[in-house]
DNA sequence: GTAATTGCAAATACTTTGCCACGTA
DNA sequence: TACGTGGCAAAGTATTTGCAATTAC
């Protein structure tokens, strides 16, 4: 793992960001948790919560966004999720409607094809795709 | 399609919400468009700019929501995106990341058998999917 | 040395609520 | 008549920006 934080930040290097201090932090809490996480929870989180100012974390992950290393998630919560991008992996999401718990659904994603013909019918660029599974967890339903 | 507004007002009806002109006009707009809108998009629309207030509309998508007669998404952008649920009906989007538009895609949804298989694997209740295709539409990226 | 990055505080954007008036059942 | 509904205005929450100071390269 921590190969992959430095693997990380070293395609952050390659897209022209300074490496600092908050930014491996951020990279590090992101992967640590393996999960979108808002950006409250980002700023408020161990790592990062002495470390810098909110106002830092969303400027990282705004231009973290813009060279797509991390992308920004609806996920149906007021505020905004944001989830690392690791190339070649894609993960969809089972989301607690009662509880606010995000998990990855581990199963083949189903959507490649339908993505394709998407692509080929539709002339779309940068295509790709979200999708969301929204429930109550066995918890919530008592 | 006037059919479909008289059912829709019907079910809300079966609800208890009371048959107010802004509640009808609230149905008709969102059956007109046929895609996902903004809260700030439907209180400007034409049926309704004139005939309530933002809160109101706020206020019935609430309790439209609480029914299930409607549902609130995500979406990507700031504000959040209200979208009527017809019975029988399930709609996946298209969404440029460019321009913003909206459409629905008319292919047939490959998410049933993954869908069955977690509500079986997880026990979760009450479950659904969201499922969005993000790129940049053939008119932005020239 | 220079340009990117940061902190702090202030400005926006969108959502949500209080309270009293009004209309539907 | 009674209770759900609506208007207006104010409060709440999350995001975004300005600017001077700091830091990576």
């Amino acid at each position: 793992m921590s190969t992959l934080l430095q693997q990380t930040i070293d395609r952050c290097r390659a897209a022209g960001l300074r490496r600092t201090k908050a930014l491996e932090e951020l990279i590090h809490t992101l992967l640590e948790n393996g999960r979108p996480m808002t950006l409250s929870e980002l700023a408020a989180s161990p790592r990062l919560r002495n470390q810098c100012d909110k106002a830092t974390v969303f400027r990282l992950l705004q231009r973290l966004a813009g060279h797509g290393l991390v992308r920004r998630l609806g996920l149906h919560e007021r505020a905004a999720y944001f989830t690392l991008l690791v190339p070649g992996k894609h993960s969809d999401y089972l989301i607690c409607t009662g509880c606010g718990s995000i998990e990855a659904v581990n199963a083949p994603c189903p959507v490649h094809d339908l993505e394709d013909e998407i692509r080929r019918k539709t002339g779309f660029r940068n295509l790709y795709h979200e999708l969301e599974f929204f429930g109550t967890c066995p918890e919530c339903a008592v």
